[in-house]
Parts: C-alpha cells; structure tokens; sequence
DNA sequence: CCAAAAAATTGACGATTAGTCAATTTCTGT
DNA sequence: ACAGAAATTGACTAATCGTCAATTTTTTGG
C-alpha cells in the first residue's frame, strides 16, 4: 500500500472504482461473464494493478457486498431512529430495506454468491472479516428495536426466546423473499404476484404472532408506512416512484 | 437417446450417476472445484459422455436440484398427509423439511447457485421449466394444508392476502434459514445459537399471528412434534438422532 | 536538477478447465 | 458374419485465472 496521503487516497478511489465496475458488470452479465480481464479494460487498469488490490474475483465480490451491506445498515439505521413506538420504528426498517434492495438490485446477486462457502472462501479472512462485522452490526440494529420494545413492555418473549432468535426471523423472511425476487424464480406462476407487499405482510403477522404491541389491529400500519416513506425516506421513495 | 429399452435404463442409471457424484463433489470440494474432468474421472465415462447427457456443467446443478426438489416434496406430502388439524399438518410438513435438509445437506449448496440468474441461464428450458414445476408442485402442497384450514374455519386470511402469499412467507422464512445455515456465516456469533429451532418457533409465531387455530398457546406443538417425529418419520428422526 | 533506488504498473505467459468433434469402438439388424 | 448406425473417447481449441519479469513512474538524497 502507498505511504503519502495523496497516494492513499489515489489507492482507495481506485478501489472504489473497481468495485463500481465489477458490481456494473456482475449486473449486466451475471456472475459468470464477469471477468478480471473485462475489469481490467473498462476500469483502465491492467490486470496485475487489479490483482494489487483484490486477490481474486471472489474478493471483489465480497468487497462489494460489504459496501452495501454497510449501505444498508444506514438505511436500517434510519428506519430505526423514526420517532415512534418500537413497533414502528421495526416497520420502518423494514420499508428502509425494501427501498435498500430496489434501489441496489446488484446486492442480492452478490450475496447470494458469496453466501456459497466456495465462494467466500476464496476471499481473504480480512474481508470476511469486515463482511460479518457488517452483518452482526445490521442485526444488532434490528434486534436493538425488538430490545427497546421489551424494555418497554410492548412485547414480552416466551422462555428461551431471545431476541436475535427472533431478528434471525425477520432476517431469514426478507433474506429469503429478495433472493427469490432476484434470481430467476416465476413467483407469478406460483401466485405471488405481489411479493414485496407478501414481504410486509408477513412481518407483521410474525410481529403479530410474537404479540408484539401494538398488533396490526390495533394500529393502522398501512398508514405508518405513508408516514415512513414520508417522513423518513422521502427522496428515496420519490426515486422508487412510491410517492 | 438410446432406442431399446434395456439402452434406456442404462442411459436413466447413468444419468443418475452422474448426478450423484456431482452431488457427492459439490459436497467434498465446494461449487469452484467441481469439475468436469473430474466427474468424468470418478464415474469412469469420458467428458464427451457426460456431454452427452449434460450441455454443460450447469445443467448438472439443475437436474442435481430438480431431484433433490422432488425428494423434499415426498417429505412435504408425508408431512401433509399426517392424520390431525391442518395447524398439525403443517407443523408435519416443517418437521418433514427439517429432516429434509438434514439428509441432504447438498440441497442448499446448489439451490444457492441455481437461484442465481447467470447459472440457471445456462441450464436448457427443459431443466428450467422441471425445476420450476417442482417449486410450484411443493408450493402448492404447502398452500393446500393452508387452503384447507381456511375451509374448515381455522383461519380466516385477511382481505386481499391469498394462500399463496402466505405460503410464500412460510418458503422464503424456511429458504433464508437453511441458506445461512448451509453457508459460512457464523450464526453463533450473530448470537442464534440454534437456529433450527428458530425456524420452528418462528414458524409457529408466523401462523399465531395470522390467526391460525389452535395457537401455540392453545395446544403444546412441542408435543406434536415429537408425535410428528414419532409417527410419520420414524425413520428420518432415528437416523438424524432426534429419537 | 540529476542519478540511483524504490515503488508501481504492465501484459505476456503458464496453468486450468469448459466445451467440441473427428476418429475409434461397440452395438444392431439381417 | 458384416454393413451401417450409434455410442464413446480424449486430444484439441478457446477462455480466463492468477503470476511475475520487465518496464515505467515516482521518490529520495546529494
């Protein structure tokens, strides 16, 4: 790596350039069109410059969904910050992660590559690393909320329940649901043809279910989330035509 | 294809043999590793045989897939056809799942990589549409137990929501699960130290909250559950352990 | 400012592997 | 037994990963 500032900074905007690149490429053509030596030429590196930075075309990959899983904690972090009941606030990380996922349509073919072991493996353990401190940061963002709303009796988990148990939940429902949405699968034929209202839907039928308060007949949360989009995400969800 | 039918059974058996060291590779040296010099070395054929069954190593995964569909689907119809309530039925099918995955730890593997559009792509229409049909048949048997508690009055879905919505929820809970769990993310420092159980409790949250008589709270499942065991996978359970 | 040393950059190269196809072997019907 | 059809083979081509010796650029010290 480079001494002088300038050149640190000149190593980073590079790395931050191939990234760009790499996540353009893997949107265009998939993951098996996706090549060092294409890299190399739309970038306007060699390839041993890119080899500088990244071992492999798995590290890239992992480098790439690191940047937006980290893009995607902001967005939960907004969500989590809404003035509100805990309940809310969960709703609105919620709608934070959809307009994440539309507005980052790249991320999800990357994670579920790097969710196969090969893959990631491949990658340093310094990135692994970081991508899994991304992770546990994410969840603890969600859980804290689920946390807060025990704390403050709106909630109360049964015997042996934890709260990351339960955040796993929300985490496994969304997972599954936008690798669904992104790959190839005709959720049409199989008579979803709505899956990200499916998504919102569920969430609050597993919050339902756990007793969370207030429950979906208490509160209009249809309306929360106008208020959401609103108050919380107003650009965003102009730029997804959710207006 | 061969004409005689004696030709066919053996071209059938060979397919499966291909398919199954594939599988038995995916397994021991992960998705980068496998090979086709090497699926031609342990079956003892030539690559231009392989070839012959397979357009390319991708197709393998699908067809790998598309079997491994089926048999999740024989254990979801066990699940279903368990005398009791629908709630218990699909309690049924959720155990069935579990053992499922247990037995057959490839399934996730390559579901991963089959989900992602550019490998899929490369797979023929026939494979494709196979798989799909798989996915919809499961499905529907899931959305069927479903459809039946809503006829005998055990729930009562909302306006606007239909089984299949539903149902997605309860696939993509299931799907996001057992990819993590099937991937390198460590979910012990996430905090979930059993995540399989997460999934079952989670579940049970999912139908209390949309409703779905008897709730948890109504009727012990952790009893049902050891009936499930007991009585429609007697078999499955023992060799797993969970006798 | 210059020269020597250090650092960064390059792309040709070796190695691996996907997929093809002409040559060979095996099978089938008469 | 034999001709022709069918199946099988593995050497070959092409693509692409990752390396590294040669080259260019930058820095340093006088």
């Amino acid at each position: 790596m480079p001494a002088s500032e300038r050149k640190k900074r000149e190593y980073v905007q590079r790395e931050d350039l191939i990234i760009h690149t790499a996540r353009k490429l893997l949107l265009d053509m998939g993951y098996l069109d996706l090549n060092m030596d294409r890299i190399a030429e739309v970038t306007e590196y060699s390839k041993g410059t890119i080899y500088q930075h990244f071992s492999c075309k798995e590290e890239i990959l992992v480098a790439m969904l690191s940047e937006s899983a980290e893009k995607a904690g902001k967005f939960l972090l907004r969500g989590s910050d809404m003035k509100g009941k805990p309940r809310e606030r969960m709703a609105a990380m919620a709608v934070g992660y959809d307009l994440f996922v539309g507005l980052n349509p790249d991320h999800f073919k990357a994670q579920l590559l790097v969710q196969n072991e090969s893959i990631m493996r491949k990658a340093s353990p310094v990135l692994q690393r970081k991508l899994e401190g991304c992770n546990q940061r994410n969840m603890h963002i969600v859980s804290g909320v689920l946390r807060d709303a025990v704390a403050e009796g709106h909630v109360k988990l049964k015997e042996g329940v934890t709260a990351e148990e339960v955040t796993f939940g929300l985490w496994t429902g969304a997972l599954g649901a936008y690798v669904l949405m992104s790959s190839e699968v005709n959720l049409n034929a199989l008579g979803v043809t709505d899956p990200r209202k499916a998504v919102w839907d569920n969430m609050h039928a597993l919050l339902d279910g756990f007793g969370w308060r207030p429950l979906s007949k208490e509160l209009d949360y249809e309306q929360t989330r106008g208020r959401i989009l609103k108050e919380v995400f107003p650009q965003e969800s102009a730029q997804m035509g959710m207006a």
